[in-house]
DNA sequence: AACACGTGGAT
DNA sequence: TATCCAAGTGT
């Protein structure tokens, strides 16, 4: 590897980058937000986040002055909300720390909650201009084949190994740009199933000379799904219908949910929901029609979750006691769009929108 | 080092 | 349908 990779790898990138908003001025606060959003999630879904967060937040005191609870709102739909909850830790600390500007030394920025090596490296480098490694998993996956690495990437080692070899390529008038290109390359051309046809840095693989394209990068083994039956109650009382606020340390924490919880061995979901509305909130409710079933996936659980329409077995004032959850509150169905729900709970909501019954309520 | 943390697109 | 996994970080 040498300076004509480097070359060769920016006159790609120059001819086919991609049209994303931050680069169009690449100041760091933008390409900050824009790390985060990226981290674990395509850069396609990034956009319109971004885009919608730019409007709502311009800048670091817009975004320090705001609620947690507001910024989650606005990162529903993205996943791994600590990410959410640490730009804005992050944001008070530069403004109380670094006087509202945004440091550009790379340990300064490191130092700042929800930001590792690799985000360090790649707001240095974009917004800063500096000469630093940016490696994510595309450029792992890169230098795997270039070098044909036969380790599982994942090692810390290799990764170690990755930013000693990318470091002397990366130029001093383009490190940003380099960077971006690495990855973008990687996402592009040398993706999980790599397109060598057309790749124009075939020469410099060592894989692709070795004939070992197909087995790099190595992986780990995967670990299996899990799945499991969910039941999950939308009591309607008055008009209104109960959620309460996860707790911190689990997941999902400080985002809205309906009352509910896993259906155990010889329950059955109607069951399950009867106990768990009796064991969270302290009600007795009895379930009524089956609302919908949803399915969806979160980490390496598979869920399927029996969601029902929820009555009070008792009459008069409902008290609710909130023993999972930091509070909760009957609230009004229009207003349920001003709350985070984790994805389940929102095509739970979707779907109620269709119904008769729900469209009745005040 | 290994695991938890979300979600939806791709195959 | 099932599985992989995407511009990772924190513990």
């Amino acid at each position: 590897m040498d300076r004509t990779f480097t070359e060769h790898l920016l006159q790609w990138y120059d001819a086919n980058r991609r049209d994303l908003p931050w680069r169009s001025n690449p100041e760091p606060y933008g390409v900050w937000i824009s790390e985060i959003m990226a981290q674990q999630t395509q850069m396609e879904r990034v956009v319109a986040y971004w885009r919608r967060w730019m409007e709502r937040y311009p800048d670091l005191g817009s975004l320090a002055a705001a609620s947690e609870e507001e910024v989650l709102k606005v990162w529903e739909g993205l996943g791994y909300y600590s990410r959410a909850k640490n730009i804005r830790k992050a944001a008070e600390l530069i403004l109380t720390d670094h006087a509202g500007v945004f440091p550009d030394e790379i340990k300064q920025i490191q130092a700042l909650p929800g930001i590792g090596a690799y985000t360090a490296g790649a707001i240095a480098s974009i917004a800063f201009n500096k000469v630093a490694p940016a490696v994510d998993a595309n450029v792992l996956r890169v230098f795997a084949r270039l070098l044909d690495i036969a380790e599982p990437v994942k090692a810390a080692k290799v990764k170690q190994e990755v930013e000693q070899a990318v470091l002397p390529l990366i130029p001093e008038k383009r490190p940003g740009d380099f960077n971006q290109a690495l990855m973008e390359f990687g996402a592009m051309i040398c993706s999980k199933r790599p397109d060598c046809d057309q790749c124009p840095m075939s020469q410099h693989c060592a894989a692709f000379a070795n004939g070992t394209t197909g087995e790099r990068p190595v992986l780990p083994r995967k670990r299996k799904a899990i799945h499991i039956e969910m039941a999950t109650g939308v009591l309607v009382y008055n008009d209104k219908v109960l959620i309460q606020k996860r707790k911190p340390d689990d997941v999902w924490p400080g985002l809205w949910e309906f009352p509910g919880g896993c259906v155990e061995k010889g329950e059955t979901p109607r069951e399950a929901l009867v106990r768990e509305y009796m064991e969270e909130v302290e009600l007795e409710i009895y379930p009524a029609e089956k609302i919908t079933v949803v399915s969806y996936s979160y980490t390496k659980y598979r869920v399927t979750m029996h969601c029902y329409l929820c009555h009070s077995a008792n009459n008069g004032q409902l008290k609710p006691v909130f023993n999972e959850a930091v509070t909760g509150q009957f609230v009004s169905p229009e207003s349920l769009s001003s709350y985070a729900f984790p994805a389940g709970h929102r095509r739970l909501i979707e779907c109620m929108l269709d119904e008769a019954w729900f469209d009745n309520l005040k």
